[in-house]
DNA sequence: TGATTCACTGACCGCGCGTTCAGCGCGGTG
DNA sequence: CACCGCGCTGAACGCGCGGTCAGTGAATCA
C-alpha cells in the first residue's frame, strides 16, 4: 500500500467524517443514521464499514480528528511568549475562528461532552473523549496558574476558572455560529477578553 | 374526579417524571428506554401511556416541570429590590442549590438545549423547550440592562453577557454536582460573583 | 354476593436501525 | 480475450425499540 491507494483511502475517510459532522449538525447525534451519513458522503452504507468498525468508532474518530485540530490551534496560541492578556486573546481567537470554519462540528462537540448508552459504551467514550476536554481544561488551567504566579492575575482555583472561561466563551461563540449573523471574530474576542479580564463592575 | 383520584394521579405523574430524570441522568437522553423508565418508576410500560401521549411528551413535560421550578427560584432572587451584586449572588445561589437538590436534572437540561430528530420533532422541541432557555437568558439580559442604565456595571451587549454568565456559571456548578465533592454552595457563589464582577486581572 | 368498572399490566406488533456479505463491475495481468 | 483481485454495493437480516390493547383483579356498586 503506497501513495495512490493511501491517498484514495485518506480521501474516503475524510469525506465520510465530514459527512458525519454535517449530518450530526443537522439531525443531532441520536438521529444521525448510517444511511443518511452514507448518502451525504456519496457512498454506500457498507462502504463505511470498510473504514470504521462500527458507528461508535466512526463517531469517535470523527470527533478526535476535529478535536485535535482545535487543540493544535489553541496550543499554538498559548505557546507564544507574550503577556497573559495577549495569550487570552489568541486563545479565544483560535477557538472562535475554528468554530466559524467548522460550523458543523459544534453539535458533535456538545454531544460528546457526556457519554451516552449502556455502561460499556459510556466507559469507552469516557476513555477516549473525556480526556480531550480534560486536557484542554488542564492546559488552560496551567496557563492561568503561571499567570497567577507571575502576578498578572488574581489568585483562585485555576481549574474552576478555566471551566468558567472555556464554557462561557463557547456559549457566546456557538450562539453566534448557530445564528446566521455573519459577525466578525474580533467582535466576540474583544467582548470576551474585556469581560474576563476586567469584569463587569463599573 | 375529586381529591383522592387526583392525588393518586398527581403522584403517578410525579414519580414517572422523577424516574425519567434518573434514567436520563444515568444513560443519557437517547439510551433512556421506556422500559427502563417504567422499571425505575415501579410501573408497567403501558401505564406511562395512560399519563403521557408518547415518549416525546413525557420528556417534554418532565423538562418543563423541572425547568419551571428553576425559573421560579431564579425569578424570586432577581425580583428583590437590592443592589445588582446582591441580585447576582442571589441568582447564582438559586441555580446552585437547585442543581444540588436535583442532581438528576442536569443531564436532561443539557440534552434539551439542542433539538434532535427529524425536522418535525425539531420544530416541536424548538417551540416548547427553547423558549425556556430564551426567557431565562432574556430575564437575565433585562436585569443587566437595568444595571447598565443605573450605571452599576459597564455597558455592553446584554444578551451576549447574559449567555456568558449563565453558561460559565452552569459549567462550574455542573462540574461540582457531577463530581462527588460535597462542596458548599457558598464556595461556588463567592467565586463566581467575584470573577464576574471584578474580572481576573490584578 | 354477583355485576360492573377501570387503572393497570405485559405479551405482542411493526418499524427502523446498525450490521453483514454474496455479488457486481472494473482495472490490471498473462 | 479470459481470468482474477478487490473496492464497493445495497438487499437482507435480526434486534430492540416505542407503542398497543386484550386481559386481569381489586374496588365499588346495587
Amino acid at each position: 500500500m503506497r501513495s495512490k491507494e493511501e491517498v484514495v483511502q485518506e480521501f474516503r475517510i475524510q469525506s465520510i467524517q465530514e459527512a458525519t459532522m454535517r449530518v450530526i449538525a443537522r439531525k443531532g447525534m441520536a438521529a444521525a443514521t448510517m444511511q443518511e451519513i452514507a448518502d451525504e458522503a456519496g457512498v454506500a452504507k457498507g462502504t463505511i464499514y470498510l473504514y470504521f468498525r462500527d458507528r461508535d468508532e466512526l463517531v469517535e474518530k470523527t470527533f478526535e480528528s476535529a478535536m485535535s485540530q482545535l487543540h493544535a490551534r489553541v496550543d499554538a496560541a498559548i505557546e507564544l511568549d507574550v503577556p497573559f492578556d495577549q495569550k487570552l486573546r489568541g486563545m479565544l481567537g483560535a477557538v472562535s475562528t475554528f468554530f466559524r470554519e467548522n460550523r458543523e462540528f459544534f453539535r458533535l462537540y456538545i454531544s460528546m461532552r457526556f457519554p451516552e448508552g449502556n455502561a460499556q459504551q459510556q466507559r469507552r467514550q469516557k476513555r477516549t473523549c473525556q480526556p480531550q476536554y480534560q486536557t484542554r481544561v488542564q492546559r488552560v488551567a496551567e496557563e492561568l496558574q503561571q499567570a497567577m504566579d507571575r502576578g498578572e492575575i488574581g489568585v483562585t482555583d485555576p481549574r474552576r476558572l478555566a471551566l468558567f472561561i472555556i464554557e462561557g466563551s463557547n456559549a457566546v461563540i456557538i450562539d453566534r455560529v448557530m445564528s446566521e449573523a455573519p459577525s466578525s471574530v474580533d467582535d466576540d474576542v474583544d467582548f470576551l477578553t474585556a469581560t474576563i479580564l476586567g469584569g463587569i463592575k463599573k
